[in-house]
DNA sequence: TTGGATACCAATTTCATTTTGGTTTATATT
DNA sequence: AATATAAACCAAAATGAAATTGGTATCCAA
């Protein structure tokens, strides 16, 4: 510690010059993270103790930011990016859901209709074939979700199909310890299977109010059958 | 293999049946996760080469999905979700995410004109008045944001306000090395805060229609306004 | 009382190992 | 000769132990 003799009286202040002086001519990596605080005491030769409260400094001047486990980084903290599915899940429920499906889907058909490629469509028409052929539920439900995302995937708009894969995967994750009595396969008039072809003719003819239209209409359905299933069995119960 | 001498002559046949009879009568973990194919083998008494055979003609109907390294599933393959706000933006642009809110946002705008609370349409109003005082983009851009948030939180959806949120992360992510030059605060007649103000109102006055097409045809300036000033730049340059 | 060295903690990363579906090759077996 | 089986190998993915890192408490000395 031959550097203790020239030291700065006002340590602290000393530290941070320093430590500044440091991170000037020091080309940092892409990711603008600095020497781990170990490292750097001792190349600074102060004490962690010492470059830690000239970190704390910096740290308030938003000039860098620390995590655990991670390291010390210049520039600011990065957005949360807390597209947590789970906690979006835990906070949420299937009213929620379906109300927020009914928001968005049909928008999301709407646009659809106007930027659907031939490819788009004859994936969607697959979806309808394997989900009238399915012989269980697990097996509809698969169907069903793949053309529901088939539709998101023809908006050729890579965001708006990310929010609509986060809406459902938290759906799944609500949904998730549902009541799975009943049948064993859909019936063959399934309501369902009917709206999803005209919501598909309307995609392929292009006429983006029917899509919207009847989409909403779809998942209105759908969420009335839910709601009189959860009826059903409070009343079983 | 002592099975061999009763096998059935048409071995692949025999071994799909067997292998539906199998997985019908096993009760598979939560995530429909099969034994691996060394095992699965063994347990038929059948080589892995026979019993892939026969996986390949449930894969093919669409009975199960398989992946290197993680093993073979009922169902059908799940979606990637990569609800990471960095991921996504990386893979949009200022276009997409103009696109997104243009669909989202309006109804969102809608179903708060039905849910909003006197406190929400007050927080609204505060935002209005604060963004008219702001003297500077930044604050501007700040009470802007918490006002179209303010809408989102108004509908009372949790899962939706999430959606918001990562939406607007992303676009925030997505503009961050913009061109700020121009003027030091929006003009008092900026476009933006007649268009607010009669949202709020809208919302306000329960007008759920009103609310959906203000908010579009705001959202359209903004995209205007947004493309004007990306060609002056390109010009320029 | 203050500052420095040390040890410890929990979050995170790193790395080697194992597991898994996919593919090739050699060896029987008919 | 043709086919099927077993074994070996590959790369993707999961797993788990060990090392790294910022944060915190403790002890010691000046």
């Amino acid at each position: 510690m031959d550097m203790l003799t020239d030291a700065d009286p006002h340590a602290e202040k000393g530290t941070v010059t320093q430590l500044r002086a440091f991170l000037a001519q020091s080309d940092l990596s892409e990711e603008g993270r600095l020497p781990p605080e170990r490292e750097l005491s001792a190349a600074l030769g102060v004490s962690r103790a010492e470059l830690r409260k000239a970190l704390d400094v910096l740290e308030a001047e938003g000039q860098i930011w620390r995590h655990v486990g991670k390291g010390t980084f210049m520039g600011s903290r990065p957005l949360d990016t807390f597209a947590d599915i789970t906690a979006l899940a835990r906070r949420s429920n299937p009213a929620e859901v379906m109300r927020a499906r009914i928001v968005i889907e049909p928008e999301i058909a709407r646009a659809a209709a106007f930027t659907a490629t031939p490819a788009d469509i004859a994936e969607m028409r697959l979806c309808l074939a394997r989900s009238r052929q399915a012989d269980s539920w697990r097996q509809y439900e698969g169907w069903d979700t793949r053309l529901h995302r088939t539709i998101a995937e023809a908006t050729q708009n890579g965001l708006l199909l990310g929010l609509f894969d986060t809406l459902n995967a938290v759906r799944r994750a609500v949904t998730w310890g549902r009541l799975r009595a009943l049948p064993v396969k859909p019936a063959p008039d399934h309501h369902s299977f009917k709206e999803h072809e005209s919501i598909v003719d309307a995609i392929e003819h292009r006429d983006m109010a029917g899509a919207a239209n009847l989409m909403r209409n779809h998942l209105r359905t759908v969420e009335r059958k839910l709601l009189d299933k959860q009826l059903r069995a409070s009343e079983e119960s």
